[in-house]
DNA sequence: CTAGACCTTGCCACCGACGTCAAGGCAAGG
DNA sequence: CCTTGCCTTGACGTCGGTGGCAAGGTCTAG
């Protein structure tokens, strides 16, 4: 398979998955003439990615489950290393809501207090 | 007052001030050695920035906050342009919530199919 | 006179996952 | 032979809010 084949088959780009070899995410082996060649299970491989990039991982963060999936698992999930990841994760995941709710708040104040001072003025003022 | 004494006053750098300038949220007057001289309410404009920038505000966000103080309201919180921005930034803020939410319903669902099939291995295997 | 503490403008570096362009090699069909 | 379409590496641009540095002008105290 080439890199064309298995970005289409995979839904993303080449240039994603040079990207991916470069850190150290992706294997491919070389034809004669220097082109890119992927083993079938590289599909899995980055399906995997992808679906890690597309809940807010990072590419180191996607690691474990890579060499999870190398080492012959059927999932990436059931390594120790992607369980710490993916409970590390959900962590941060749990503060950001926090923090997005902190901010929420924040917002709606600011929000009342303007529509209540606008009110106000309006009363008194007849505007 | 000068660049450095109103990054001081208003805990930031004189960096950043010149760089919101840039980006027509602060006004200075120069004095004669061409040193930008601030007027005290632009304090009150910086802290607003900062505010903003805290909750996650970009600058073009804050425009209209700014405006609002200038055009002499004791909050840049209640012309029309800033209440509309703060609804906007609440649905962004709800919209991001709902987001992580599902994220993480998702990680804990692949951490409990992971924590699963980890048992079911270790039950079989007496790991 | 000089040191040092301000100020000025301007430009590079950063983070992350690529997009995009450049310049070239390789394969296959008309 | 020529075109078309794939592949290669390399390098720069993106977005936003700075940090840091350079090279220079200015002000103040000793």
């Amino acid at each position: 398979m080439l890199i064309g084949e298995l970005a289409e088959a995979a839904g993303t780009s080449a240039r994603a998955l040079r990207y991916y070899e470069t850190h150290g995410l992706l294997r491919a082996g070389r034809s004669a003439n220097g082109y890119r060649v992927y083993d079938d299970a590289e599909l899995r491989v980055v399906r995997e990615i992808r679906a890690l990039l597309a809940v807010g991982f990072g590419l180191d963060d996607i690691r474990p489950f890579v060499d999870c999936l190398r080492a012959g698992h059927p999932s990436g999930d059931v390594c120790p290393d992607s369980v710490a990841v993916l409970r590390r994760k959900i962590a941060e995941v749990d503060a950001g809501i926090a923090r997005m709710r902190d901010v929420r708040e924040t917002l709606v104040g600011q929000l009342n207090l303007a529509i209540q001072s606008r009110e106000t003025a309006c009363f008194s003022k007849t505007c």
